[in-house]
DNA sequence: AGGCACGGCAAAAACGTTTTGGGTGATAGA
DNA sequence: TCTATCACCCAAAACGTTTTTGCCGTGCCT
């Protein structure tokens, strides 16, 4: 019973109290300042829960996060990076991040999961990240009429909002120089192909090769989780084989420290004998041995352009098709590659 | 309008269906049935704002993150796998997680955030991480009398809930394996002191030196965050000394990768020339080079038992002072440490 | 037969806001 | 003077639950 007697010591009604501290103009500014400056005084809150059920909005911004790992028990480091930015925008305009999480995935669980974030009433809107190439998830959103936010893209026939970084072109990037630094056989060690971003990498290191007319060679393209163990594996997998590649461009910097210690342990120095290139530009980059060429994008600002994207969409101040952030991508030259051996 | 819906759907008056859907023993177990399965069948999802409205509860647990580094733009991945843990817990429950983030520690800063979350009515409880020597934080939440549950210990006269794992154990077991190596200048580099599990550590250190009669060198007891850069810069500074020390237990695995390359940079070959033990077992210890010689703990497992603690407080089931779980900790033996230099 | 406990259900209050639809008095224009 | 407009404010409805209180009938005990 706050708003009341906020109100009643003010001797003002309910409603006038409500409109003046959500900053409607049919109050007068005196009243305005008024109400403000009482309710600070007597440190009124606003119930949010009261809030919710009146205005029918829940300030909240929900987010499912993929686990990393198969068993489920963390999530890409990356996605810290993300949220640390979108809370930084949300915050201070009243929202609030309602975080969960998905073990594995499942096509069906997943919906549910999603079903009941939307249908539940939990959130206003929704960001989903780490999007398929054909991501049910859109729809569900489009179908529940919800705003959402995809970071990374799909496809999809309608226009939806997304920020992504230039995948395509990152790859192309990297794979031009190791072109440029005498290498004609180089792998790509690829996250799941069910991701969009890794078709995307994988067409960016395609037109490169495709420029100096080299023929890929689909035995150096391999999929695998983003993790070190599997960077490890596949990269060994290709080391046993004859002729194996001099040049490795990973999906993640876990992936290339992976593929590096495979390589190690083949007997080969990096940076000579093999070339290894990363993705994230990760803190541990700069301090691994060798330090790690990398790309890097900036995943914190990424996060406030999404934060600040989700907030005009629900203040419906831009439509959806107007949200398109494709952040360019820059390559980050350390030690982990060099010229091609003879 | 929906529960009332479904209630003259049924006959019955809205009362008896929200009792019957939350397991009231006051309404026949026949009743309750016909109930359910029609709520099932009409797709009814009771709403959440509502639901809180009524009951005076949110059904979300409130965690704060603390930014890694000083800019703020990312968080400790270790919270990541806590937090897998503690969703795994309370999502089946029907508890969410509401997370916010804070970007530098300022006590004023962080007694704002808190108070909003608490008496903005937003949660139910909370989750407190990243725990000081003297933690304010626990004196909000006793004066609010909201459940809480603290990952990592603090000192407190009153008793409360906590979960940590044996930071003092931990460092007096690394300790102890180097002083058996024959190194007997040990250098910590630790993390923040102001965090009790800095303090912790550093005693286990102290007190694995004192077994063996050896007086501890201050010059040698160092204090970063815990990020590659710091351990860099922190091991260096100890290398360009005579005498330096030839071996390091560093408060996480990014702090050691800083050390090994501080120490690689120096010419000094690791795990014969110097030792460096990390802490945390991260997925990348076992891939780089050479392995990491590392401290386990099982934050994921760590995150469910707050979470299970988290749903027992609130529900009244037990005191915190009933919750004080010391995970003990596992060195894993890898390549990075070795017998001491002559 | 009367009293009592109790199982099963319903009516209504409570939760604390937001939003809707006026209403009042002052001012300006005719 | 009368009417229209406008700035400012209010009463009441709405939001969709939970919780409290009480009622009614049934069966048991005395």
């Amino acid at each position: 019973m706050s708003i009341v007697l906020l109100a009643k010591n003010l001797g003002l009604s309910i409603s006038t109290v409500s409109r003046a501290l959500n900053g409607y103009d049919d109050v007068s500014a005196a009243t305005r300042e008024r109400v403000v400056l009482r309710a600070k005084a007597i440190g009124y809150r606003p119930n949010p829960s009261a809030r919710r059920l009146g205005a029918g909005k829940t300030s909240a911004i929900g987010v499912i996060l993929p686990a990393a790992s198969s068993t489920g028990q963390a999530v890409d480091s990356m996605y810290s990076s993300l949220l640390c930015g979108v809370v930084t925008e949300i915050e201070p305009a009243g929202y609030h991040l309602l975080a969960s999480m998905q073990a594995k995935h499942d096509a069906a669980r997943e919906a549910a999961l999603y079903e009941n974030f939307i249908r539940g009433g939990w959130v206003d809107a929704l960001l989903i990240v780490r999007t398929r190439v054909h991501d049910a998830r859109l729809e569900l959103c489009r179908a529940a009429k919800i705003p959402f936010v995809t970071y990374g893209r799909t496809k999809s026939d309608e226009p939806y909002a997304w920020v992504d970084t230039d995948n395509e072109k990152a790859f192309h990037l990297a794979t031009t120089r190791l072109l440029d630094l005498g290498h004609r056989r180089i792998a790509l060690i690829n996250g799941p192909d069910e991701y969009y971003f890794a078709q995307l990498r994988r067409r960016g290191y395609l037109r490169a090769l495709a420029s100096r007319k080299l023929k890929p060679e689909p035995a150096w393209i391999l999929h695998g989780d983003l993790t070190e163990g599997s960077g490890h594996e596949l990269c060994r997998s290709l080391l046993i084989r004859s002729p194996a590649p001099t040049a490795f461009v990973c999906a993640t910097d876990s992936m290339a420290i992976g593929a590096i210690a495979a390589c190690r342990e083949a007997g080969l120095s990096i940076g000579s004998d093999v070339s290894v290139i990363g993705y994230g530009n990760s803190s541990l980059s700069a301090f691994c041995d060798p330090p790690l060429t990398t790309m890097e994008h900036q995943v914190f600002e990424n996060g406030r352009y999404v934060g600040r994207a989700l907030l005009q969409l629900l203040r419906k101040e831009i439509q959806p098709a107007d949200v398109h952030y494709l952040e360019p991508v820059v390559l980050v030259p350390r030690k982990s590659d060099g010229p091609a051996p003879q």
